[in-house]
DNA sequence: TTCAAACAAAATCTCGAAATTTCGGAAAAA
DNA sequence: TTTTTCCGAAATTTCGAGATTTTGTTTGAA
């Protein structure tokens, strides 16, 4: 029934989201086509389709790459989800109700479980993925019930680009007990209904990410030759 | 040298932003490849590409679509641009200097210029492309000066979508006054350098949008929902 | 050696046709 | 009449090849 298409963008997505590419890497239909036994031409269009959600940068007539990993790409990410979840949180405590809190709270307490096991743990990598679906889901639950259709999606399509930008797992993976408080600190203020507190808490969780976490190099300046796959 | 598609795209973004296609209404590949002298894969391209930004709704195996006009829609584009117009003007005071002073002071004489002539004259409509033009170019160096290329970007391409959904020109006309008297309060905003009283303004000039503008029937319950996801 | 033009290889873009899916109306069943 | 099923037409998606443009290397002159 649906289209391949279907298959292979969401396939397409997950392994940009994971960070398989190489930041800035060259995304060739002709050798992406190998993956999905299709043709070029259809790998071009769900390449196109996910530019549309900024996944996948595109060039006319130099192609397609995985977006590069960059200090002032991380910055405006974060400015832009303080931006919306702060708004959308905001307008959620003003328009959720009882049924919104539980949401909420039942989201928190599984991220909250992943986030222990964490700590004691003392290790994230084998964690990853479920500690990433259930902050995400977090997220998007404390923003949900606003009532902005189009700030919901921008929100879910600027959130992914924030975790293709820092996949690469050690990042900030120093920060967990912050974490674990702020995030408990958001949903107090939820409960609360207190909009300045709540916009105060999402800024303060999400801003850390303003000062710049890697401190590496500089990217490499040959903008080198893709070797992607 | 740039690709066709360049040209293409620019007219059809062009044509769908004045509204020459009607609200929801289809957008055929092989119809529209007359108009190009192109192939029907080339204008698919390009709608793909205009989906990108909002400006056609794209819905796996039944094609591309003119956004339908509908008061959430309205609703929701109003609420946007009042989050990333106020956000950025309150950047650009921080940030900006002299330099983006006089610019905003430019494009708000501009628009000034062309707002009298019509009240003079009664009539938008001779008027409207370069109104359109002034009003935008005022509103993107309103936050031109902010620190954030992805807030900008996203300004523009909503926007554009705003403006698509009232090209119906008689819509909002009988609001030259207003326009005139808050587009003089968010410059002096601005040259006063306070914050606050710019949020207030920028709100009150687009919230205007937010009460329904058409007395329209309630919208057709069916809804083909869209948009690739 | 340095720079520029010319050439060769590779990647991207465009095309039209074939394969698939949806849409609309007619025929059959209730 | 109303509903369901089936069929043909129309629209969308997929394909692979040929045309165009970019990229990398070599050649030749300053």
């Amino acid at each position: 029934m649906a289209g391949q298409d279907a298959d292979i963008f969401d396939d397409m997505r997950h392994r940009l989201i994971t960070g398989e590419f190489g930041y800035g890497s060259k995304l060739r239909a002709e050798k992406l086509r190998e993956d999905y036994n299709c043709s070029a031409s259809t790998v071009r269009e769900v390449l196109f389709r996910l530019s549309t959600v900024g996944l996948v940068e595109f060039q006319e007539q130099r192609g397609f790459r995985a977006p590069h990993q960059s200090l002032e790409r991380q910055h405006d990410l974060t400015q832009m989800r303080i931006m919306l979840e702060s708004e959308g949180a905001c307008l959620s405590i003003r328009l959720g109700g009882v049924e919104w809190e539980s949401r909420l709270t039942a989201a928190h307490h599984k991220l909250s479980h992943i986030e222990m096991r964490v700590r004691s743990s003392g290790d994230v990598i084998p964690l990853l993925g479920l500690w990433s679906r259930a902050e995400q889901e977090f997220h998007e639950t404390l923003i949900d019930a606003c009532d902005s259709k189009l700030l919901k999606r921008t929100h879910q399509v600027i959130y992914e680009q924030f975790r293709q930008q820092l996949v690469s797992a050690e990042t900030n993976y120093g920060y967990f007990p912050e974490n674990i408080r702020e995030h408990q600190a958001i949903l107090d203020a939820a409960l609360e209904r207190n909009e300045d507190l709540m916009r105060v808490r999402v800024h303060d969780h999400l801003a850390r990410n303003l000062i710049k976490p890697l401190p590496q190099k500089s990217q490499p300046a040959a903008v080198g030759r893709s070797s992607a796959m």
